[in-house]
DNA sequence: CGCGCCGTTGATATTATTCAAGACCAGTGG
DNA sequence: CCACTGGTCTTGAATAATATCAACGGCGCG
């Protein structure tokens, strides 16, 4: 646990009260959930192993990907507000969470500003990561959002030390889609146009970024 | 302050406190900024009297409203993560605030677990509200966006002892459609084409809602 | 009164979706 | 081993939705 669930700062006192804590872990077959909307809301999952979609649901049945979420992350932070889950979260290949009970979790929060101060930068980040994606629905073209998409991925994978430049997508074009406002023909299609700029490689889901800058300039940042 | 800033299930000592630790306000003249992008983070804003909106901005200058705000809300917890502010609240109107300092409120928080548990509610609240909007910027029509927008303004309003039908616009179509991901000449044609429908009544920035089940229908179910 | 924003509306252009057909690929059972 | 199947992915052509460009009207304010 230590490093993957609260990782900056934290005294060894209350890595400790954490760890003893988190002492229920999940295994989840590929496409179960976490949780589904509506569940009640009694804990945080911690992702140990794998990596999960979060989406909110809309009355018709339309799927909203919140999020994409990989080894390290948590998930489960907008139950809070209602006690019950306002979003599902399916994991997308063999997956282990482990849970970390809320209300506990608050107890040691009280003991330990350190740990109080962590929860509430997790809660802000995720804040601050909801409105970037605002931003990118609002604001940005098809192209621009997949390449924004792209070096988001890239960036989360180097961070956990893996190549930043060639990895595999956990996901269907229609998830990528979901995700990006897009369509999966929408996604596609650009995938194709990408290649063919000479910015990635593309087979099924293979992915190799060819010229990082020319992406990022399309991002929105480089410039 | 009571009811305006944290106002549920909160025990009568914890409440001394919190108003104890408010004493600094704030006026802001009609289009001043409550804290700008970048900002060093410091404290959460109550809303006492006014209105405003947040917005975050991408490099070259565009510009997505990421919420609007009015009174009783709490804007800022954006900037809890990274100790600066990731996004810039410019108020609509003369808009008088009351300054949380957040170490402070974290403090607090530590003493009484209704103060904490309200607070992990809000931050909670927050990620499920920008979720939403992203099914809304992901998923829905133009004019399913703006039905939506108008019923959540209508329901603010009625939440907040005025006319849920009978409103006036505190923004501009620009800033409307800049919520919504549209032009504002996008924003002005759908108005027109609701009132032409007979779903409302517009005139300027005056809005009377006619026909709110219809409205709700548009807003809820897809095409 | 006149100036600057704001809002409306029309014509046209662009972008992304929809509909449709077929290719690919892994797993399954004959 | 091979054909079959279901899900996924690619690509094209037609269509729909929204943006862009442009002109003008109106309102509020100095």
């Amino acid at each position: 646990m230590r490093e993957l669930c609260l990782p900056v700062g934290l005294d060894a006192a209350a890595l400790k009260e954490v760890d003893r804590l988190v002492t229920d872990r999940r295994r989840l077959d590929k496409g179960a959930a976490v949780y589904r909307a509506g569940d009640p809301f009694s804990a945080l999952y911690a992702i140990r192993l794998g990596s999960c979609k979060t989406a909110v649901l809309a009355e018709d049945g339309r799927e909203q990907v919140a999020g994409y979420h990989m080894i390290g992350d948590i998930i489960g932070l907008d139950g809070i507000a209602t006690e019950r889950h306002a979003c599902q979260a399916i994991v997308l290949e063999d997956t282990e969470v482990c849970v970390i009970p809320f209300t506990q979790l608050e107890g040691l929060a009280r003991r330990f500003p350190s740990l109080q101060h962590n929860l509430h930068q997790f809660l802000s980040r995720e804040i601050g990561r909801d409105q970037s994606m605002m931003l990118l629905l609002g604001n940005m073209r098809a192209d621009e959002r997949l390449a924004a998409f792209l070096l988001s991925l890239s960036d989360r994978y180097r961070q956990h030390g893996y190549s930043a430049t060639e990895f595999v997508l956990r996901m269907t074009r229609e998830e990528i889609g979901s995700y990006l406002g897009l369509k999966l023909e929408t996604v596609s299609r650009l995938l194709s146009r990408f290649q063919s700029k000479g910015l990635l490689k593309v087979r099924g889901r293979e992915l190799k970024l060819l010229d990082m800058p020319a992406l990022k300039q399309l991002a929105g940042r480089g410039s």
